[in-house]
DNA sequence: GTCATTATAATGTCGGACAACCGGATAACA
DNA sequence: TGTTATCCGGTTGTCCGACATTATAATGAC
């Protein structure tokens, strides 16, 4: 009843009454909550009883507004559990991304036209930092190109290599801002070129050509050199799509599997 | 019964049971739905009962189910009540991104990088689809610079203006893959600005003339006068923000309002 | 045919209940 | 003493059922 009267209440200065569902109200705060700092980073997001009975709301109020935060990435589960607040990974973005992506069936056209922006872009950032990059992330690279010799006969493997290998350049480059525009577009545009492969099978050797020379010239430190082989490896990619007989203006179809990429 | 006995089955091959809690298979399969087009866009989500029923789980499980879809813009409220199946707009996702993106604390010099690789190409995009673009879009444009000449003395409203003028060029180019790209980028990054125009206010009429150049190239379909003076704009605005003092490779904080941005 | 009124259906919220499960404490054992 | 087994409380996941509110459809009045 006091949560009916204070809701409804039309004072003097009418004050814009917040008619959105509870549900919602719930997730906005907690989402303010942790972007001014007041639920800090790192911490685990009080228990659902304690939201229910601080915000005065139902515990199954408070579960809808949490449902609705956790795929926008600032909630992890840890543990099977209890929810942790967290930096929003790119990866949990992307999933996001690619399917709208994906559902405004873009053209190969458009993807690759901003794929041809940001790609030897990012190949260059990522060989200039290549001073200040970590072994790990080196490491990974080479494991990379490894992997990529040895699934050059499936098809699907290559594929993830390939998104995995885009991925592993953007991330070299340091970049949080390339990471999140790239993703998506890699995933989409090579998960919709499992035809590539079968209609060019030359395709494969020279993606693994142009990957060891592209890894090679970033592991150096080379930036003019990874920008190069870079970018012409993204005009190839799309001189087999054409070789392939594929329509450049067809919209490219959504494949589950691509939204699978990061679980 | 049934259910719980169908659930925890372990047969001789061991199939992988999906240990995943039931609102996150309803959310998965409403998606998978959607995207496979057994639920086309523009129909209506089944009601929630019926969703339940045919589900077998109860109703509050479908409704957490259908929280966790609801922003990733698959699914939007129709007339305030029944779930409409809709493309996801480029608006509805970056908001993710800028939130994903405000947190991971990039650096002006970060986004900066990124808007440079893509605006200009956007400015030439669009000047070249000129010609078929709608009148509508054309008069928002137009709008969009009157506009910001009216609002040059409240900065709170200069850079929605900025953050608009930009959206809009990028849906002129008419690639979505673009658009989602920019979109995040530019809100943080202007929303980070309202320093900017405090202490440097020759910026103010610097931006306009800057837009109206650029609007002006794109309306009279010259892509190579677009690019180059949105290249400038951008640089411009670089060094704007190097005069007024402010640290390049200190991470942007995320202001609220930049998320109100698309409400 | 248009408009007002009523019924119907759907959503939003609530209270309460219970099983499953993780983590820590405790007890048993080597 | 160190390790393992057991128990227990706290938390989540799911369910049942209920009801107010409100949009949509149906009905009737004009």
């Amino acid at each position: 009843m006091t949560t009916s009267a204070s809701k409804r209440r039309s004072v003097a200065s009418l004050p814009l009454i917040d008619t959105a569902p509870g549900y919602k109200r719930v997730a906005d705060l907690i989402e303010t909550e942790i972007l001014s700092g007041r639920l800090p980073v790192g911490n685990l997001l009080p228990t659902e009883g304690e939201l229910s009975e601080q915000l005065g709301v139902h515990r199954s109020t408070v579960r809808e507004g949490i449902r609705a935060l956790e795929n926008s990435g600032l909630i992890k589960r840890v543990g099977g559990k209890r929810l942790k607040i967290v930096v929003p990974e790119a990866k949990s973005v992307a999933r996001v991304n690619t399917r709208a992506l994906g559902m405004r069936a873009a053209s190969f056209r458009q993807l690759w036209d901003v794929q041809m922006q940001l790609e030897p872009f990012s190949a260059r950032r990522a060989a200039e930092a290549a001073e200040n990059t970590s072994d790990e992330l080196k490491a990974r690279l080479r494991d990379n190109l490894a992997e990529l010799e040895a699934d050059l006969d499936d098809d699907e493997a290559i594929i993830n290599d390939d998104i995995a290998f885009h991925r592993l350049i953007a991330e070299m480059a340091d970049n949080e801002a390339l990471s999140l525009a790239i993703a998506p577009i890699a995933a989409l545009l090579f998960s919709a070129t499992i035809q590539l492969y079968e209609a060019v099978p030359a395709a494969r050797h020279r993606l693994l050509q142009a990957h060891r020379a592209i890894g090679a010239a970033v592991l150096a430190g080379d930036p003019d050199e990874a920008e190069c082989w870079m970018e012409r490896h993204i005009r190839d990619f799309r001189r087999g799509y054409e070789i392939g007989g594929l329509n450049m203006n067809a919209p490219i179809k959504l494949d589950t599997r691509s939204l699978s990429a990061w679980q």
